[in-house]
DNA sequence: TTGCATCCGGTACCTAGGTACGGGTTTACC
DNA sequence: GGTAAACCCGTACCTAGGTACCGGATGCAA
C-alpha cells in the first residue's frame, strides 16, 4: 500500500536521520502523522518540506525550542486565535532582525578582508581591519542578558 | 599590580563564564594572554571584544570551529601570507551570503504572518502562506551535503 | 603577616541535539 | 507461504559546548 511517504524515504528526500525525525516528533516539531494498519507511520509531502525548513533554521542558531515556536508561528492553526502570538511574531521579527545585522556585519568584514587581498598584504598593518575583526559586532552587549 | 584585566574582569565584562574563557583558551580561539609572576593570566581589553565576537557568531549558528576560522581570517596575521586564506575567505563569505538570504526568507514569512494579523485570521486559510512557512526555504536541500 | 577574594590546573559533570542498538513486527515481493 | 528489507519502540550512547568542584597558590589590603 503506498498511500504516504514512509519515514526511510522521507528521511531521505529531507536528508535526515530516522531517528532524528522520531526525536522531533516527540519533542513536538514534526505534527504525528498517519498511520498503516500495522502501525507504520505515513507522512504526506509537507514533512519533507518541514524537516528542511527545520534543518535550515537551525543552522542559522535557533534552538529547537525556537524552531518550534517559529513554526507554530507559520502556521498559526488555521484561523484559531492563538493569544499573544503578535507579540511573539514580533519578536522573533526582531530577533531575526538582529541576526541579519550580525551578518552583515561579519560579510562586511568578511568582504573587507577578501578585497584587500589578505594573502599578500601589508598594507592594513594599522589600519582598523586587523587588530580584531567585526568591532562593530561586539561594540556594545546588546544581546546579553537572560540569554533568552 | 594592575598591568591588564584579570580573568574575572574580562569575563564580567564579556559576560560569559571563567571557565568559558579558559576552554576558549584551550581550543585556540582566545589567544593566550601574558601572565602575572605569579602564574595569574594578564588580558588586554581586546580579549573583551573577542569574547563578544565569539558569542555574537555563535548565536549565528557557526561552531566554534568555524569562529576560530573566521577569526583566523579577519585578523590574518598581520601581512604574513597565509597560503589559501583568500580561498577560504570567500567560502566563508558565500556561505554567510547563504545564511543572510536564508533568513532574510524567515523574516518575510514571519513579516507576512504578523502583517496578517495572524491572532484572528481566517483570510488566509487556503493560501500560500500557511500550509508550512517559509518554503521557499526549503524548495532545494542545496545546504545538504557533507555538512561543511 | 594575616586573611579573604581571586586565580590556578585538573577532572568530573551537565545540557542540547542527535544517533545507534536490540529484539520484535510489518511490508512487499517471489 | 516464505523471507528480506524496512519499521516499531525503548533504551543506551555520543558529540559539542560549556560548567562545577577541588585542593592549593596568588594578590593585595589592613
Amino acid at each position: 500500500m503506498s498511500e504516504g511517504l514512509r519515514t526511510g524515504q522521507v528521511a531521505e528526500a529531507a536528508g535526515v536521520n530516522i531517528q532524528t525525525m522520531r526525536y522531533y516528533e516527540r519533542r513536538g516539531l514534526l505534527p504525528e502523522p498517519g498511520r498503516s494498519p500495522g502501525g507504520h507511520r505515513l507522512y504526506d509531502d509537507q514533512a519533507v518540506t518541514v524537516l528542511r525548513v527545520i534543518k535550515a533554521a537551525q543552522r542559522l542558531g535557533f534552538t529547537l525550542d525556537e524552531v518550534a515556536e517559529l513554526l507554530e508561528t507559520g502556521r498559526h492553526r488555521h484561523g484559531r486565535p492563538v493569544p499573544g502570538l503578535q507579540q511573539r511574531a514580533q519578536a522573533k521579527l526582531a530577533e531575526v532582525d538582529a541576526k541579519i545585522a550580525d551578518l552583515t556585519a561579519i560579510r562586511t568584514a568578511l568582504a573587507a578582508a577578501v578585497e584587500a587581498g589578505c594573502d599578500d598584504l601589508t598594507v592594513c598593518a594599522g589600519i582598523t581591519c586587523c587588530p580584531v575583526p567585526f568591532t562593530h559586532l561586539a561594540e556594545e552587549n546588546r544581546h546579553t542578558g537572560p540569554c533568552g
